[in-house]
RNA sequence: GCGCCCUUAGCUCAGUUGGUAGAGCAACCCAUUUACACUGGGAAGGUCAGGAGUUCAAGUCUCUUAGGGCGCACCA
């Protein structure tokens, strides 16, 4: 016996050496793997931002995809573990934005071209760290397929799908409206947005014969469109076109009455007046009665000359002076000062989003999203748990257009020149259209960039070459999608409808979602709460093995995780249960070694053997089925439980007393047991196995990563 | 407002098709030159949130009440 064995484990040690061993050894490259069953299994693995840095979150997606990985490779499947790095476009401009602020820049006095290059440099030298990081925690993903968001030929693909997307009409560039953060000075989509509860005073406003309420007078100036619903008996008397004069804010303006079933005739007085540049709904009003729009804040969220005297001021300050200046024109009917109400926020920021009319490049999503209702419907894509499949399907039929036009540098840029002079845009991925086709106005470049998860929608088949690469002939559509629940529309839903379209099949049967990983105590981890649990630590204190199965055991899809040091704790102690396991074995067989075909073996062994295959059978099931939590319970349960505590403690007695015929066969019995709980322990605690692995008594073993797996 | 999920041991959570309630951690008692103290043995701990129903049988299915969480939509 090796003499490693009369010290604890050490995981730390152990891990590098055995991470290197693999890389070496090239077996996570599916190329290098003998295909035993001529069946194949893949993964993607959700492009990390190449800016960050592991959190615990990356530490259960790397683990619960090893996991599955691991398992397929050992049941002979021919796997692919593709590995990717996000640009994360909007993500990563913020933290730029941040560092430059730090040192005293701007992004709007950069050059956009300079911004994109230090970005780019910021973004390359960041890369190697997380990297490095998803090494540590054993991930054993295929390195050589490495793909960053913004390679060549993944930018490529991005551009033929703009361009497939604009031929058969599902792209359009339109003057519609759209969320703007003032803070970030870009548009967004819809689920950018937060909402967030918010108590503000509500006024009502004396307009003409009417009273309207809102609670943002500021918006109000230009609003020459009184709305009611054509039902309300309370308003009769006026009729559709009717104009009136009033008085207003700065001054007479004339008033036209619409009538509009988008009223809630329950709601204030059953009136409103519209601000159609400022308000989705009002835009909608607009819209369908042709109204006129004006701009009334600017993209800064400050009034513009509309706004009189208020011009150049800040909502926030005009607010209060507006309601002055109503007050002593004796036009405020009445105040509620604590009126509870949601208003839109950017997610990052948390800024009052301020909906602002844009020309912006617009995905229909309707003809996508029927397509893939009909494969989520059909059972060809499956949810684990199964009530994302609910989740997805009720968006997925509300769904709205999608605004793929963001105003930041980092990112892809939008292939497309816009007129000066009409404002149509057009797809030109050559860069050769020089002259507007409608009005010949002269054709300038957008320099605006795709939402990232317009590219990284396309993954599944951008990754893999599509239409001809040899990838995605082998493993399109993968297997299963892992990712975190709380992109399910971002990048799920969406990678199905362009899957869908752009290939024509499905880029994924499984969708499994994890939870989020939260501290201790159950609280969502956060810089500013200081109880953010860096994986890195615990993988360093308690070795990650320990770690891995900390995040799996008892951790149902879709659930949300405490993590728990003591937990972690107790998996470092299995770890090295195993580890005085091996020692107790190979002490007690002394020269014996493994016989791959004996079959001799004593009654009172061939029970024993009898109850190992049905927990392996079960646990196999399980695999196969994504029950990872409980498959680790049950292993480590024999393991611990039954092998050590009880049938070690047997096995003494037999060593001892038994006749040579039961000696030899416990002797077996040991090794055969022993090999088969490092097998199908090794996708959960890959490190531990595999260094116990080399010392096993095995005549022409191989590695434990390719090894057979035990059922 | 609409929809979904959760409520099981002190804590964190399992419990796949209905068939005598489980794990880890914590706490309690005992053992101590043992393969392993990163240990072993033992005992304790639950009217499965409340109520009603279906069934020979319900933690599991149905309805309902309460509390917690999440998603979506929001009325100016």
């Amino acid at each position: 016996m090796n003499d490693k064995f009369l010290k604890p484990y050490n995981a730390k040690e152990t891990e590098a050496s055995i991470y290197k061993m693999w890389e070496e050894s090239g077996f996570f490259n599916p190329d290098n793997c003998e295909n035993k069953r001529g069946e194949v299994f893949s993964i993607l693995m959700p492009p990390t931002n190449a800016n960050g840095s592991l959190h615990a979150g990356h530490g259960l997606v790397m683990t619960i995809q090893d996991i599955m990985i691991r398992y397929k490779r050992l049941r002979g499947y021919k796997t692919l573990w593709l590995p990717g790095l996000d640009h994360a476009g909007f993500e990563t401009q913020v933290v730029y934005e941040k560092k430059l602020e730090k040192e005293g820049r701007s992004r709007f006095e950069i050059e956009p071209k300079v911004l994109y290059e230090e970005i780019m440099k910021f973004t390359l030298e960041n890369s190697q760290n997380i990297k490095s990081q998803v090494k540590s925690i054993g991930a054993s993903c295929d390195w050589s397929r490495i793909k960053f968001t913004l390679d060549d030929d993944i930018v490529k693909t991005v551009y033929q799908t703009f361009k497939k997307l604009s031929e058969d009409d599902l792209l359009y560039r339109g003057k519609r409206i759209v969320s703007w953060c003032p803070k970030h000075q870009t548009s967004f989509s819809d689920l950018e947005i937060k909402d967030e509860e918010k108590i503000e005073p509500f006024y009502y406003l004396k307009y003409g014969p009417f009273v309207i309420s809102t609670s943002r007078p500021e918006t109000k100036f230009g609003d020459k469109y009184v709305v009611m619903h054509p039902e309300d008996k309370r308003y009769e008397a006026y009729k559709h076109g009717d104009k009136f004069e009033l008085e207003w804010i700065n001054g007479k303006i004339t008033a036209t009455v619409i009538k509009d079933s988008a009223i809630d005739m329950a709601f204030g007085t059953g009136v409103m007046t519209i601000t159609p540049w400022h308000d989705p709904v009002d835009f909608d009003i607009a819209e369908r009665h042709k109204l006129e729009k004006e701009q009334i804040i600017d993209e800064r969220g400050k009034l513009l000359p509309v706004a009189g005297e208020f011009a150049g001021t800040s909502i926030s300050k005009a607010r209060p002076l507006i309601i002055e200046k109503l007050r002593a024109k004796g036009l405020v009917e009445k105040v509620d000062e604590a009126y509870k109400h949601n208003i839109k926020t950017c997610y990052k920021c948390g800024t009052t989003i301020e909906p602002q009319i844009k020309s912006q490049w617009f995905v229909r999503m309707k003809p996508l999203a029927e397509k893939a209702l009909e494969k989520i419907k059909s059972g060809e894509i499956k949810y684990i748990p199964d009530q994302y499949e609910k989740i997805s399907t009720h968006w997925l039929n509300n769904i709205i257009d999608w605004n793929i036009s963001r105003q930041i540098v980092w990112g892809i840029p939008i292939p497309a020149k816009l007129c000066n002079k009409c404002d149509i845009g057009i797809v030109d991925l050559e860069d050769k259209e020089i002259k507007c086709s409608k009005c010949g106005g002269d054709l300038i470049k957008d320099i605006d960039t795709f939402d990232t998860w317009f590219s990284s929608s396309q993954w599944p088949y951008a990754t893999m070459g599509y239409p001809d690469g040899k990838d995605f002939k082998d493993y399109y559509p993968t297997d299963v999608m892992e990712t975190s629940g709380d992109i399910i529309f971002f990048w799920v839903s969406r990678m199905i409808m362009l899957g869908l379209y752009v290939t024509g099949n499905i880029p994924f049967k499984t969708v499994y979602l994890h939870g989020l990983v939260l501290d201790a105590k159950g609280k969502k981890m956060s810089k500013s709460k200081g109880n953010v649990i860096n994986p890195l630590d615990l993988t360093d204190k308690y070795g990650t093995d320990a770690f891995r199965m900390g995040l799996i055991v008892g951790n149902t899809p879709g659930t949300s995780l405490a993590l728990s040091e003591d937990k972690i704790r107790a998996y470092k102690n299995f770890a090295n249960k195993l580890w005085n396991i091996t020692r107790f074995v190979l002490t007690s067989v002394g020269e014996e070694r493994l016989e791959k075909d004996f079959s001799n073996y004593s009654d009172t062994d061939n029970k024993l053997i009898a109850e190992r295959e049905l927990i392996l059978k079960d646990v196999t099931s399980d695999l196969e089925s994504l029950r990872l939590y409980l498959a680790a319970e049950k292993l480590y349960h024999y393991a611990w439980h039954s092998f050590a505590d009880f049938i070690l403690e047997e096995s003494k007695i037999i060593l001892q007393k038994g006749s040579i015929e039961e000696v030899k066969s416990r002797k077996q019995f040991l090794l055969h047991t022993l090999s088969k709980i490092l097998i199908s322990l090794h996708p959960f605690i890959p490190f531990v196995t595999e260094e116990i692995w080399k010392d096993m008594p095995i005549d022409d073993k191989k590695m434990l990563i390719i090894e057979d797996w035990p059922v």
